[in-house]
DNA sequence: ATCCAGGATGTAT
DNA sequence: ATACATCATGGA
């Protein structure tokens, strides 16, 4: 076992470890304590966080502005990239367009980070989204890992990693809809068939421009121009790509209301350029937390 | 009981 | 292209 410290130091901007786990945007990390995001309890011993990434448990937690890690080989580089650690925050907020809501949402928050979570995990916990709080598709996650991901024993300890594609698509819709995913259970079965079957790889959308990403991406089942943003800003990068959900929204109605536009693809370009662009997905995330947490009340 | 939650799909217009 | 009903589940 190997363990070890990302200094601060050595992270451009804050970070709060907490905010970027627990805030809706990754289903990929599970805290070890099993209790739920209190964005008021900073008091206290920072809690543990586990994933089961390229067959190791990695396991993190907060300690002063940086991160402290658990695995056994050197789990810096994947940390660095997976919990969007060289994203340079003051330069993202610099480049925001000043605005009181997002002004607010950035300070109630200042160190989350948009996180790069693995494609298929992120793929399918988005489509298990779909009309469900943030508490259930956590829930729905960890059905999925115990049920068909495969167990490693760590220090005396049992986990599960997310299923393969492979493992998901040999499951039946009813199996799956036995796991409480509803009407969700067929469009995880025929998409994780799809990847596992090299339908469409998400290799193929990397390198395209935004629009034409979200495009590829809604050709997975259960896959829609939201869900497909919410692929490209939390697993593929995109740091543009502003997810069109309910908060945001009702958000556009009452504070942006030029933005909304009719159809997703036009709301989606007028509320991106307000929010700054390039990074526009970033202040998105800070607002989704801030306004579901009760901010702007 | 009724409404809603990080929506997508199939069908009719 | 856009409008609408339908789709499960559980908590408020």
């Amino acid at each position: 076992m190997e363990s070890g410290t990302i200094p601060a130091e050595t992270i451009p901007g804050a970070l709060d470890l907490g905010a970027t786990l627990e805030s809706g945007q990754s289903y990929f990390w599970n805290r070890a304590d099993g209790r739920m995001y209190d964005g008021e309890d900073s008091r206290g011993e920072s809690p543990w966080y586990w994933t089961v990434h390229r067959d190791e448990v990695i396991r993190v937690r907060q300690s002063g502005g940086g991160v402290e890690w658990e695995s056994t080989t050197d789990a810096e580089p994947a940390l660095r990239d997976l919990l969007g650690l060289e994203d340079d925050l003051d330069a993202i907020i610099e480049a925001t367009p000043s605005d009181e809501l997002i002004d607010a949402a950035y300070e109630s928050y200042r160190g989350l980070r948009i996180v790069r979570d693995p494609f298929f995990p992120c793929l399918i916990s988005f489509i298990c989204s779909a009309q469900m709080r943030v508490a259930r598709i956590f829930a729905m996650q960890t059905a999925l890992r115990e049920a068909y991901g495969e167990a490693i024993e760590t220090d005396g300890e049992t986990y599960h990693a997310f299923p393969t594609p492979a493992q998901l698509a040999a499951a039946s819709e009813a199996d799956l809809r036995e796991l409480k995913l509803g009407y969700r259970a067929p469009y995880v079965q025929r998409t994780a068939e799809m990847v596992a079957d090299g339908e469409a790889d998400p290799a193929d959308a990397e390198g395209l421009p935004y629009e034409e990403a979200r495009k590829y991406l809604t050709q997975f089942v259960g896959v829609g121009e939201k869900v497909a943003d919410c692929v490209l800003l939390f697993s593929l990068g995109y740091l543009e790509a502003v997810p069109l959900d309910t908060w945001i929204r009702s958000t556009i109605e009452e504070h942006f209301p030029e933005c909304d536009r009719g159809s997703y693809a036009e709301t989606s370009r007028a509320i991106r350029e307000r929010l700054g662009g390039q990074y526009a997905g970033y202040s998105q995330t800070y607002l989704f937390h801030y306004l579901r947490n009760g901010g702007g009340d």
